[in-house]
DNA sequence: ATTTTAATATTGGGTGTCCAATATAAACAT
DNA sequence: ATGTTTATATTGGACACCCAATATTAAAAT
């Protein structure tokens, strides 16, 4: 896997296809913050580049999609994000219920 | 939160102290390649630095745990990850799944 | 004592991620 | 047509990560 941020990408690009800005909107939901067009824009470029997604432009905006090698990456990514961080997520989920549940004040 | 790599470190401490070749011995487990001596030292020394672990000598290896901070460091960690990643862990457990099931020999 | 082994540590170089600042391009508004 | 807005894009700098190579330290083996 390259990196995290590619990763989401990919993952939110095979949900429905959308431009730049939408990309970052969706990403600022799960992170809380959103990623600048210094950020954002250098990776979709990144993830054109190397054949992952295509764009065609419509007016002003470019709307990406996901390539059949992007398919490819991203069910290799799964597998490997999987192995990397299933069982974590399995229990950071438990963690932070039990987190929110304590009603300890220190 | 720092970088994946620091909170696999602080998640694998919070299961049991360990020392470094153990540590890159466990995320081997999960990355499938073991993370060299020069990822994982200069890690454990930023998160010993940072106050999160500590170390003590015992013998030619030195054991880490989590410290107190490392404990909040954790937590605090552990919720911005499920924000981020949840339901990707989610979708994605799925699609392995899928992809293991599909007899297609394309 | 000397060699070997195991664990820790550093250095140098490269990539991915990230932001702030700035720039370009296209559509819209007036 | 001119100015504004929106989307895309680049630049420069920073940090986390990552490895290969080398070095240091401490125990163990001989």
């Amino acid at each position: 896997m390259r990196g995290l941020l590619t990763f989401q990408i990919l993952w939110e690009l095979d949900k429905e296809e959308m431009n730049g800005q939408q990309i970052a909107e969706k990403i600022a939901i799960r992170r809380g913050t959103k990623p600048t067009p210094g950020t954002i824009y250098p990776a979709l470029k990144e993830l054109k580049a190397s054949g992952l997604i295509e764009g065609s432009r419509e007016g002003r905006q470019i709307i990406y999609r996901l390539t059949i090698e992007g398919e490819k990456g991203l069910a290799d990514a799964s597998r490997y994000f999987l192995q990397a961080f299933g069982d974590i997520a399995e229990d950071v989920k438990i963690k932070v219920v039990v987190i929110k549940g304590d009603d300890c004040t220190c």
